[in-house]
DNA sequence: TCCTCAATAT
DNA sequence: GATATTGAGG
């Protein structure tokens, strides 16, 4: 092929005129009669080569010059060194366009190629025609350089930079953005061919005139962007000073506006499921332990399903939501809330408890680890957020499924409880776990009380760390030895494989240690719990008591384990104090108010909640947990009952993935629409406080009906239970499928807007 | 000038 | 369909 191309460029020290011509190759393979037909052929297309049949050499060479050659052939399989090592090497130390030569044409294999950074993959035995064109790498590696330098430096580097293989902001697409931009610039401008306005550079049409190239937020840019957020707080973290803080070159505040965009949608989403979720909790625990027996078993086996792949984003756990953000969002110009402010839902307290055994980091990160392989590998990847948006779209959807009613409503406060995991039942040790997010928890030492627990040292706040991923060894073998589970209820249920009968669902009341546990601390608690984010949520189990002593009151036995979301690495979430400090600030006016309206809900009725100083030491201390407790709040340990375990029953189905599975249950059981007396589901969008109002209500009915029969344990028929409750259920296992999309999804997309949306 | 939202482009 | 960019309005 004839190149009639202008000189490549004016600046490198090689002749430009006939630029293709004398194209210096390095050519790597250890088959020798490869080799040499490489080399022939690569002559003929007038190249200037030389050869290797040693990767190991070839790396030598290229090292001690760099510049020595302009493009490197390398076969795939080498006994002294991989190709793709090599390719990885070559990419990261000089930039050479690298092409892969292999007589594998798998496919998997030539994406792993292209994925370590080939430019091209060649099958063999290759041919003449393909090699006459492989100086265009070099062209357009050149092409992009230049207009790197030009541009300005931009610290993520297209293809070399090992530290964020995943961050290049444009890098990697170089080519890809050159047509993308010159598919724009034709559309639109026209002269591209001409344009000379970029003066001395126009050698390339893209770079002058063009839009900007597209931004691909890997990871690593939007571990960065979540950075500066959290960094900020939500309220400040504008554009602007994102970008700032970013210190991304060649990032424009229209990119990092955009992605706020993005962002935002999602955090405002996630806020809406969490109150969803709350609500299903909520609408679940107030009735019978069956309901969370299924929710917990079947939700954990969809999650085991789910994870098969086994991977995790590590990383998405770094983007939960700043509390800040969903204050933020929850306020009516934010999210168009109804009721009250999320932040005056949540009660905080603190109170520290180091004793329990769930203030080891370790064995919550675990959890998420468990079925994972290898924790490593997660490192870097997106947060967790990514899963909790594909939970909520999906579950809101199946939520109008079930209950018929609209899909599209945002949760007010609600969402306050999104992050919180909150893991409820025990053995000897009651504690809640709350895994919380960061949004929700807020160390108010002033409000600690630990009034109306009967074992107030039960009840512990462990840090937990948001991004499971980054924890070292260790933290994978937490999550899958079910044993501990079962024999502890801190410890946290392993997402990834719920064994249904391995998880303690909860702990029978014991009636005379309940006070009055309420509803809202179990509402509160099972949207923490669903909320929180798959890989740290706990086994949860929550055992309401039976009517008996009150049919007013709602019992349940909680025990909250809180951690704080504070990471390991500093570096990553370091930003997270700060915005738990905007929870903070946000959550102390409304929590007043909170506290004013709490009575009017039920007069039994005690809000447990917990909060995590956020300015709490994040590595293995003990996270504070906050309770306020209206009157009679008790942790009673008790002993886990594990034959509820075992009853996983026809919940399981509802924890299908399939949809077809919620609306089959509703068939057999013959379920009916929600019911607005109901009111659980009645109104997804409605707010907690209206959700714990409905409850008790419905609560009170159910127990005229029940008659005070003690049925702590017993499981009920689906059929038995009251319409809404009944549709809560349904909604709220329908969520646990969506727990644990695809993983490695999130690999690639720091979070999905799409999910946002 | 910047932010946010919505439309548009890819 | 998902996601980034662009444009308009405030």
């Amino acid at each position: 092929m004839t190149v009639e191309e202008r000189p490549v460029n004016a600046g490198n020290d090689e002749p430009k005129d006939r630029f293709p011509v004398g194209m210096r190759v390095l050519a790597v393979d250890d088959d020798p009669t490869c080799l040499r037909l490489l080399d022939t052929l690569l002559r003929r297309c007038q190249y200037h080569v030389t050869t290797t049949s040693q990767a190991i050499t070839a790396l030598k060479m290229l090292r001690e010059n760099k510049n020595r050659f302009d493009l490197v052939i390398s076969d795939v399989h080498m006994p002294d060194m991989d190709g793709f090592k090599l390719l990885e090497l070559v990419g990261l130390e000089m930039d050479l366009p690298v092409i892969m030569l292999s007589a594998n044409s798998d496919t998997k294999v030539v994406m792993k190629g292209i994925a370590h950074g080939a430019v091209d993959y060649l099958l063999k035995p290759v041919r003449i025609e393909e090699l006459k064109n492989i100086w265009q790498h070099v062209l357009r590696r050149r092409k992009f350089d230049s207009k790197d330098q030009n541009n300005s430096n931009h610290p993520e580097k297209p293809q070399g930079s090992g530290e964020s293989g995943q961050g290049n902001l444009a890098g990697g697409n170089a080519d890809k953005n050159a047509k993308q931009n010159r598919k724009r610039k034709d559309q639109d401008e026209d002269e591209d061919e001409d344009c000379e306005d970029n003066g001395l550079e126009n050698e390339d049409p893209d770079t002058a005139t063009q839009k900007k190239p597209r931004v691909v937020w890997s990871v690593e840019l939007h571990r960065k962007f979540v950075a500066a957020v959290n960094q900020l707080g939500i309220d400040k973290a504008v554009p602007k000073r994102i970008l700032d803080l970013m210190n991304v070159e060649r990032l424009t505040r229209e990119n990092v506006a955009s992605h706020l965009q993005k962002y935002r949608l999602y955090l405002k989403r996630i806020s809406c499921v969490a109150s969803q979720q709350a609500n299903m909790v909520a609408a679940l625990g107030g009735k019978d332990p069956s309901y969370l027996q299924m929710a917990s078993l079947d939700g954990f086996g969809d999650f085991h399903a789910l994870n098969g792949s086994g991977q995790l984003p590590n990383a998405a756990l770094t983007s939960l939501p700043p509390a800040g953000m969903l204050g933020r969002l929850n306020t009516p110009a934010g999210l168009g809330i109804r009721g009250l402010a999320p932040s005056g839902m949540i009660q905080l307290g603190r109170a520290q408890n180091s004793s329990n055994p769930i203030n080891d980091l370790g064995k919550l990160r675990p959890v998420v680890l468990s079925g994972n392989r290898n924790g490593n590998l997660l490192q870097g990847m997106p947060t967790s957020l990514e899963l909790d948006q594909l939970q909520q779209s999906k579950c809101i959807s199946r939520i109008g499924e079930f209950s018929g009613r609209n899909e599209q409503t945002v949760f007010p406060v609600a969402g306050g409880f999104s992050e919180t995991a909150v893991t409820i039942g025990s053995s000897n040790n009651s504690f809640l776990t709350v895994a919380n997010n960061p949004l929700m928890l807020q160390g108010h030492p002033q409000l600690t009380q630990s009034r109306g627990l009967r074992n107030p040292s039960s009840v512990n706040i462990a840090p937990r760390n948001p991004e499971p991923f980054d924890i070292g060894g260790g933290v994978s073998s937490h999550v899958s030895d079910q044993n501990r589970c079962n024999d502890n209820w801190q410890s946290a249920v392993p997402l990834t494989g719920f064994p249904s009968n391995s998880i303690p669902l909860g702990t029978p009341f014991n009636h005379a240690d309940l006070g009055h546990s309420n509803l809202t601390d179990t509402i509160s608690q099972m949207g923490s719990h669903i909320g929180n984010n798959p890989l740290d949520i706990c086994s949860t189990s929550i055992v309401p008591a039976p009517l008996q002593d009150s049919r007013s009151d709602m019992q349940c036995q909680a025990n909250i384990l809180i951690g704080n979301n504070v990471q390991h690495d500093s570096s990553k979430f370091s930003n997270f104090g700060g915005l738990g400090n905007n929870l903070d600030q946000s959550l102390n006016g409304p929590k007043q108010r909170w506290e004013d309206h709490r009575q009017d809900y039920s007069t039994n009725s005690n809000l447990l909640f917990s909060s995590i100083n956020s300015s709490l030491p994040t590595h293995g201390v003990v996270s504070q947990l906050t309770q306020r407790l209206g009157q009679n709040t008790v942790v009673s340990n008790q002993n886990v009952d594990t034959s509820l375990l075992s009853q996983s029953n026809s919940g399981a189905y509802l924890l299908q993935h399939n949809m077809d599975t919620p609306i089959r249950l509703k068939e057999e059981y013959s379920l009916e629409q929600t019911q607005a007396q109901n009111g659980f589901i009645s109104n997804s969008c409605g707010s907690l406080e209206d959700l714990m109002a409905a409850m008790i209500k419905q609560e009170q009915q159910e127990a005229k009906l029940m008659d005070g029969g003690d049925i702590g344990y017993e499981v009920y028929p689906l059929r038995t239970f009251p319409n809404g409750i009944y549709s809560a259920l349904l909604s709220f296992l329908a969520m646990y499928p969506v727990l644990f999309p695809t993983i490695e999804h999130w690999h690639e997309n720091p979070f999905k807007p799409s999910e946002i949306r």
